[in-house]
DNA sequence: TATATTTGCATCGTGAACGATATAAATAAA
DNA sequence: TTTATTTATATCGTTCACGATGCAAATATA
């Protein structure tokens, strides 16, 4: 007999990890039209809300590591989408901008919201109960990354 | 302005995506130490369910396609986890089977559920309200996997 | 039975994630 | 000021994810 907590039906980390990706697949077809991936739409989610920041502010806005965020980077910046130049206060510092280009993304990618969350209404997550689970997950995240 | 939509913290996908990549991270020490990763983690959960089964099925468990399985299963072979051979009734299929490395991980990992359970205890996640979260984490993933 | 289609799996290329490590600039300590 | 430590970023290697494509076995159709 397996006991119940080996079965992959109780597994939290599972169904979070499926809900991502199922999720991150819908976003797929609506980014790809504008050459991006979901990482690189999430960068620059970051960069309008505020431009001009130093690698490690946008990563750890993605609680991401910086060895993940600077490739992702340099492929946006290949794609003329943001610049990438040392800051003047701080030599280490490396602060990305967004482009023309990539500020012009907004409005090219302005119904991506309501697209994907129009996919992802069902009976459980309605305008209603979406704010318990943004509480849990948030919980979630924040317990998490506190232990680091 | 930014119209709320595109705030990075209205976000269910990226919730969902840094919670996902958190716990797995949660998971790391326990699964390393017997030199296996997550995804090999779910596929020994899905044999030790039940042994024995085509590649495709254990596809279909973790919704992944057969294109990621295939290589992972590979990578396990060839640390003696498990073992692939041709299907008798139908040649097109490779059967997995655990071999007895495979099989004897699971009192070698016996522990990981509640180490990491215990890990994601908190305000919002205890036992109770845990069955509200993967009702609706169960929602999303059936209303997603079912638009194609 | 011959041909077409579907199914199951594999290969390839690209882009993440992430542990480990390296390097230079900034800061702290001696 | 010299030396040590910390900080910010980058590089490298491995393992996923996944779209695109290929191929052989099984099934359906003609």
């Amino acid at each position: 007999m397996i006991p119940d907590e080996f079965k992959l039906d109780n597994q939290l980390c599972f169904r979070l990890y499926t809900a991502s990706r199922l999720l991150t697949q819908a976003y797929h077809p609506l980014l790809s039209e504008q050459g991006i991936t979901y990482p690189q739409y999430l960068v620059l989610l970051v960069l309008w809300e505020k431009d001009a920041q130093p690698v490690n502010d946008i990563a750890k806005r993605l609680h991401l590591e910086t060895n993940t965020v600077t490739p992702l980077l340099q492929r946006m910046e290949k794609e003329g989408i943001l610049t990438r130049k040392k800051g003047e206060t701080d030599a280490r510092q490396m602060i990305v901008s967004l482009t023309k280009k990539g500020a012009g993304l907004r409005k090219k990618l302005a119904d991506v919201p309501s697209t994907v969350g129009s996919a992802v209404i069902c009976d459980s997550v309605t305008r209603d109960n979406a704010q318990d689970l943004f509480r849990m997950l948030d919980d979630i995240i924040k317990t998490l990354s506190e232990k680091q």
